[in-house]
DNA sequence: GATGAATGAGCATTCATTCAT
DNA sequence: AATGAATGAATGCTCATTCAT
């Protein structure tokens, strides 16, 4: 009944974040319930509600939290002049450290906009491409500058974070590899990209020419329930 | 009541999984009822035990059956024997026009591996590995051939799926690139990557010398709810 | 689980409004809760939702339904011509049966008004005014052939419509009067008011000019609490 | 924290008062939220304790302190004596006066007092009977004096309460009638109803004579949710 | 006198699932 | 193969109330 002798509002808004993060990365926004989390907390449901107006709020923040902190340490990271290689290097060593570092709200940015409703999926939208805009315009810029052979540098934002953004679908702490290692083998496949392009064009072209067209099946055949009639 | 004049399972069932598809790709699992699923099919909930044995199986089966899809249409494309280089094409190629082509179902393949009940999970699991092994192993070879240069060839494969299976996510019919077009391009990415690796690597050693590390902040300040208390 | 043996639709939905007029008229619409909608019935909450959309919606469907059959009721009743003394004769005799018959459902109508949302009231609304406009109409047309003598028919057609429609807040079946009695008090009544007002304006003008101005308290003294500080 | 400089109780209180009356008398006793009742006022939650039990206790103050005022004002305005005509119509100017100067008050001691746990309530019938008993008397002895011809007191007293109370149902302060307009009309119709009974029994004798049956259909027909199956 | 954080029960509603028809 | 009525548990959320500060 009534306050607890040494709650406190602040440990307990850490706590809801900290165990919201964690279930909504394990088992998705929609399949979290706020009975689950308030018990991670150990709260009562009702509670909740003295941090956040609706679940889906909860959500919004979250995200949105993120991204301004992403934001903010892209800018610190990339605040150093250089070459757009340089800058290229440094961009993707910073997500990658970023990547490892928070691999939960990562995730969640990715996986969950989907559960955002339209006002706030447009805010987060709108982040989002700031974000990419930074990287396209590294790109671009090595391009004109002729560092980079890009064929597409929209498509070339587009593949680098993906490729950068998949780490935290697999990236373990203690793994076989540490940050600095990740950070040096994704620097590397990134620049190769970035210059290679010429010559792999030249590869692409001559195999598409030559290429039988590869066959996607539309449909499966046979019964949805395997086994059964 | 009972069976409605001209209803038939075949065409029911097809129409079922269709619905259900699009709803898993523009909801979620969790957040698809089988009310909505109904609704869309145009019959009553409970005529969809008919089909399925329940939720958990209808997402089983979708899931399994475009595995095996993949897998069968993967090992066709891949018959014709070649060099790495040859193979890595032809993987590339076949993997972009088969997001494009069924963007959907690929796309539920990643997002909702983790609502799957554990049994299943472990046999869709089971049968991604065989695939990223059969990419894994074209890097193999064509870094013993020495025609690819890659640090981590395990790495690599991980870049270069998320690579390409980022299309699922942005990619829309009709939009500036045709299927030709997405696959010259991230033909011509892959190889890139593939190849560079050891000048690149150079750079990334180079950088990582003297960069500065890059400042990840841990925790975000300031409370939940952005604009109260 | 699933249904049961002998359970029907009709049946279920005919015990339903029965028991949510009960309990609306008992405690009020807002505190009724579909729990205890559900356990009058004897079956599970959400087998409610098979027969209303929700809550508002079957409060709705009540007030509604019982509108239009007062309505289809009062039409028949007036159906044969005659003088407004007739008519009005008429008119009160029905609206007393129709209430001693059921008040539950009258209580409702007008006590529940306030529980509607805009546009179900709006609806609600419009149907009540046709209905003090049919008594309007009769008051007016006896005002026109000399028949009543009244100062303000708008006033007389609330002031009987109020008194009558009390009825319902104290009517008991089995008390000291019968419909018939109720009826020949009521009509009385009625009649006398709207035959004798020239008589009754002379009196309420006598007394108007001598009498002191009634003192009426705008605020009560003394704290919220009684006996408390 | 704590005590807001400024802040001091009376005012509280009497805000607190203000708003609940308005918050019941609009949305009812059970749908309004002490949430609600704070926020109007512009407090927390917990602070509306420092005035108040419960809500229970809340409601039945407003009531019973309502029907003390009611009480003693009645008393001032009957303290002149007069024949049982000039105490009817001093009755009811003091009871439309009343009715108009605090309508919420007036009505949420006829509507919520099905809100009142028993014990509140038995003291609030109470007091009610008390106040129907006056005018009682009045009707009683204008019988026994001749002036009034009434068939049924105790009926006459509930009807003429009806009428006079429903003012506050449709009352709205700057309307088409003044106060004085009101008191003249509606003493009239009182005045009508009290003398008139004799010539008007008759009339509805002879309707009664002549009179069909009124039809009172006992159940709708059709189903529940109106357009739908 | 007021706050803010908490409680625990209760709310209307939705869920996947069952099964007699 | 389909329906419609049912289940029982779960959902997100609100409620009146408490009390250390």
């Amino acid at each position: 009944m009534a306050r607890i002798a040494g709650s406190s509002g602040p440990r307990t808004e850490e706590a809801i974040r900290r165990a919201g993060l964690s279930l909504i990365a394990t088992h998705g926004y929609a399949a979290m319930s706020l009975r689950q989390l308030a018990a991670e907390v150990g709260i009562q449901q009702g509670s909740l509600y003295n941090y956040f107006r609706n679940k889906q709020e909860f959500l919004f923040d979250l995200i949105r939290g993120h991204m301004l902190d992403l934001h903010a340490a892209l800018d610190a990271a990339l605040l150093a002049e250089g070459s757009a290689e340089a800058r290229l290097t440094r961009f993707t060593e910073f997500h990658v450290a970023y990547h490892v570092a928070r691999p939960q709200e990562v995730f969640i940015c990715y996986s969950e906009l989907r559960s955002l409703e339209p006002d706030n999926l447009a805010a987060v939208v709108a982040m989002r491409r700031d974000y990419e805009r930074k990287l396209g315009d590294i790109l671009d810029h090595g391009r004109a500058t002729g560092e980079f052979r890009l064929a597409d540098t929209r498509m070339a934002t587009l593949a680098i974070l993906a490729m950068l953004s998949g780490i935290c679908t697999w990236y373990k702490p203690g793994g076989r590899l540490s940050t600095d290692g990740l950070q040096q083998i994704f620097t590397g496949m990134v620049l190769a990209l970035a210059h290679g392009e010429t010559q792999a064009l030249a590869h692409g072209a001559m195999q598409g020419e030559v290429a039988e067209p590869v066959a996607v099946p539309v449909r499966r055949r046979g019964p949805l329930r395997a086994g059964v009639g």
